[in-house]
DNA sequence: GCGCGGAGTTAGTGAGCGTTAACCTTGTTG
DNA sequence: CAACAAGGTTAACGCTCACTAACTCCGCGC
């Protein structure tokens, strides 16, 4: 019963990969207790496999953080320049849709965005590169988006902004629990982006 | 050429004990690479000593980094609490004097901010509930006055806002550099902070 | 000047952990 | 059905690293 790769058209959610729930189970352990506080035999135990079972898919355990990485700074970048593409037309809509976006991410997918700025320097050069790159690219994007509606802010200070909102956006595993539904807590993010980007029109 | 513990009343900064100056290192090395991704030689190296020198001050790699974290922790609810005795009057002034001692804190001593949200796990349980309750107690002086200023936020949404906006705080250090000076700094967040805030009463 | 305790040093130890080796099972294919 | 590749298994190795042991140095009180 391993590898039905979901033959007809019907099913919606394509059957996971083994490095795919490999992948996923990583992430939230990797966000639990950061890299270096997870073993590998914890992993393999959180798929159902045990320890150097791994590396039948993997080269290591630093090529799963790297894919993991590599992965949401890919996502997150190509999702904004999907948005960019998609409303060029008006400035504040712009920034609304690359806000929700980002928000979506946020609560799809937390592990990965706690990953994202916690374990970034864990990574080979090359790696560590690649990410920085598409991140800085992401950033410029939303600052664009920012001038575009401020344009009388500066761009250091509209790069700080964007950074600091993005701080405010990924707080959200930090809530953990206890906060409203899925719906409100969307709703409560995109408020709060919104008030502290206009907060930047003085 | 060790103790010498600034025995006239003259000058106004005290010598750094050999203490201070351990955890002053420790708290820069964690923050830059993790709590797991430092070695005890690397810290002691920091100061001047080797390795083991460090287990003549505390009596592991473990404690360290547990004052560390409950150090932060009492001094920001003790800032806290001074500035909710010193401006009862004005919700409005109060909410804004916590963002201001937040931004202190948080320009001031970036390692430690850093710390703060990210290290917590590694602490033996007693020392993580002393902290977790520390914080809780902060975060409570927060909502509180959130609420004395927006009365019709509902405590959950409260709640969350004041962790966005710790996470929009905080995100000092991934500004790295490149950021403005200090005091324009203080002011943008300041600015972005209140604008937050303010689009909770709609 | 003698002992003593604080503060270091180097060498060593033991555990944890990433990785490799060697072997096994099983479905698929010619 | 033989051969093979994919995907596991357990055992073992080697390195890193927190921590301990044993020893040294030195300032200070008596």
């Amino acid at each position: 019963m391993s590898t039905q790769a979901a033959p007809g058209g019907t099913s919606r959610v394509a059957a996971p990969t083994r490095r795919e729930q490999i992948l996923k189970e990583a992430a939230r352990l990797f966000a639990e207790r950061g890299f270096h506080g997870v073993g590998v035999d914890e992993i393999g135990a959180a798929v159902g496999i045990s320890g150097p079972g791994l590396y039948r898919h993997f080269p290591g355990k630093d090529a799963m953080l790297a894919e993991l990485l590599v992965g949401i700074s890919e996502r997150l970048l190509e999702g904004g320049r999907a948005r960019v593409a998609a409303a060029p037309e008006d400035p504040a809509a712009l920034l609304a849709a690359l806000v929700d976006g980002h928000i979506d991410f946020a609560l799809d997918d937390r592990p990965l965005i706690t990953l994202h700025d916690r374990e970034l320097d864990r990574l080979r050069d090359a790696d560590r590169r690649r990410v920085r790159q598409l991140q800085r690219q992401y950033v410029e994007l939303w600052v664009t988006a920012v001038r575009d509606l401020h344009p009388a802010t500066p761009e250091s200070e509209a790069r700080a902004a964007v950074h600091a909102v993005f701080g405010l956006l990924n707080s959200t595993p930090h809530l953990g629990s206890g906060l409203p539904g899925r719906g409100a807590t969307e709703a409560l993010l995109r408020r709060l982006a919104h008030g502290a980007f206009g907060a930047l029109g003085d």
